[in-house]
DNA sequence: AACAATACCGAAACCGGTTTCGAAATGATT
DNA sequence: AATCATTTCGAAACCGGTTTCGGTATTGTT
């Protein structure tokens, strides 16, 4: 029933009540002799440094994290904050990173402290309090906008920390990105390839970098195959299912519709199936529509939802990756890596119905 | 461009670089002075009081979290431990959940350590390492177990916690839970209502005492309906959209398939959603179909996903609380709180096509 | 056997705070 | 003016570890 298994002889011990001094009063030693014996020092003699690592594990001894960071002077803690949530939360992308990136934490010895953001206060307050407290020793930022008031605050301390996406100061601070601009050429390129002529685009709000980088993508894709730019046919959006709701509405209702929408993440793109059915279009025959993020959801939906995915677990390892660097070594030049997004088919997307001119052929 | 305001003469300081012996130094007095005039003793003349607030805001001193915890015997910190996921994060729960229990416990000037479960090892390794590091002073723990050693191994080492969601020694312990037997009994009473005779229910794992309770309200609800309980109507599932998946089939291929389905959770409705519809039943029209969890995203697909809703946020409040309170007195009684979840019609369900028997009308 | 080198451990300072205790200064009382 | 109670602050211990420094005890060298 009990999972803690006592050797029979062996006296109940509660967990954490023995500190450095006991043990060392125990053993006859000074507690700093204790210590150096526990962690490698050379000067401890092997008989001793047996005797000592005997006594911790028989008396459980785990030396009190508090006390160990005070006197070695860090907090091997990394704090991250979350984004207020306006109720919007079609994404598991939250849950999964910061899983992924308190695992990779641990495996260097750290924390992960997650903080709240209110979304009275300014939000770059959070970080200032957790730096003036000294609570972390660095941050995982994530959602960055172009420009961001926490990579400025940071920046301006000084203060180590990894984003997640790029910034217009992305020259100088490490990031890990998703090379969406080239997720959305593949994305494009499919469709064409499919026949389709005329795409719409739901993109981000511009305050996100990321979803800049799609529709740059979109359309560097769209020239390159010699079709022209047609505005009516990119609407902006929110990342939200209402805003592709209110944007698959402006696209649809158009006198010459497109026949395929890409939607800067899966959140828009449920938001835009749903008008696109109760504007009567039938998906993928009449409407091609791919999405962005790959959340596991779009698979149980029907059409299930083509999307552009990519390993949230990746990213919360290397973002560890490029943190610890930059704390062992803050003097380091700044570095970066892009990971790229795959398109996964699942069926939200096929050959247009009518395809009105083919004078595509000249460049594919 | 910058957040940091700082005034015309007022020179740069980097945060956090102040220590309470250069403020005292700077005063001319001594830190135990210091400390007690910030922290309100009474022994403090108003005076140098105001001098010593006076220059601690000047100077933006703030106490080093560290060493005031380690000087205080406490951590202010509660612990989260993320169970494995087994890539199956449909659900978005989590990620609201520790948005809510961060935000509350900052209220109480409490931080929030989220672990990740390595899933090779025992479950209650990441509590016990936490607990004998001295790393947290509670846990919060969700996704409980009927017999679950996480709360076999803190109750025997008498730390505190409290969990969202019952288990087999509830009464030993503080426990939230929404309030799952009712709301499946609400549930059942409306299907029935509308028609329905033949109802399936797709439940969670054994292990899973919510998903338990939410079976034993729709047996009770059937039984007090004088409809008989049909042993092949009820499936297992796994709280996964597969599991939904499979226990539609099973559901559906039968001679008399129901007419409705209730499912343990809005995973395994989609899962049942996607298993029907690749077998030809019309949602709601010949299949109606109840999830429970409230997950945004299903509003989002077609038919509009009915659901069993609660408030994530209230949860987190609430078991916030019961831990403060646990914490202040440790040797308080048990309590427990039972919030409700409303049934959320969205129009996945719906009367029957056909009504087979009307014996009904005798019970209701 | 005398001496230097080395191995090993104790003592003490330190990390940055909090809290207890006692002494000095101040004010009130007679 | 002498005595007592208060106010106010300094000194020091403490939280639980780590790390530097110096002094024995042991070993190795000639």
């Amino acid at each position: 029933m009990n999972d803690v298994k006592a050797g029979p002889e062996m006296e109940w011990v509660k967990s954490g009540e023995v500190r450095i001094s006991d043990l060392a009063a125990e053993l006859g030693l000074t507690k700093g002799t204790v210590s150096r014996a526990l962690n490698g020092y050379e000067d401890i003699s092997k008989k001793t440094r047996k005797r000592v690592m005997e006594a911790a594990t028989k008396r459980g001894y785990v030396p009190t994290t508090q006390a160990r960071r005070l006197a070695m002077g860090l907090t091997e803690t990394i704090g991250l904050v979350l984004p207020p949530m306006p109720s919007q939360p079609v994404n598991t992308f939250v849950s999964e990173f910061i899983n992924s990136v308190s695992a990779a934490l641990h495996l260097h010895g750290y924390d992960l402290l997650v903080h709240s953001a209110n979304s009275e206060e300014s939000e770059v307050e959070p970080y200032r309090r957790l730096v003036q407290s000294r609570k972390v020793d660095g941050f995982i930022i994530f959602r960055t906008n172009e420009k961001d008031p926490r990579v400025n605050y940071l920046l301006n301390e000084g203060f180590p920390f990894v984003t997640h996406g790029r910034t217009a100061r992305m020259a100088e601070h490490d990031w890990f990105d998703i090379d969406g601009e080239k997720a959305f050429r593949d994305a494009t390129s499919h469709l064409i390839k499919l026949g389709h002529q005329r795409i719409g685009f739901v993109g981000g709000g511009k305050e996100f970098f990321s979803a800049q980088l799609r529709l740059k993508g979109f359309r560097a894709m769209l020239e390159e195959c010699c079709l022209e730019k047609v505005p009516s046919l990119e609407q902006p959006g929110d990342l939200t299912g209402q805003g592709g709701e209110i944007a698959a509405q402006n696209l649809l209702k158009q006198t010459r519709p497109p026949t395929a929408i890409l939607c800067a993440n899966d959140a828009t793109a449920l938001g835009v199936m749903k008008a696109a059915r109760e504007l009567g279009f039938n998906i993928p025959e009449e409407l091609s529509v791919i999405g962005y993020d790959g959340i596991a959801l779009g698979a149980y939906i029907d059409p299930p939802l083509t999307t552009l995915t990519f390993s949230i677990e990746e990213s919360g390892k290397e973002m560890v990756n490029l943190l610890m660097r930059r704390l062992k070594n803050p003097d380091l030049p700044v570095i970066s890596k892009l990971a790229s997004a795959i398109l996964k088919l699942r069926g939200s997307e096929g050959p247009p119905s009518s395809i009105q001119n083919k004078n595509m052929e000249n460049c594919l």
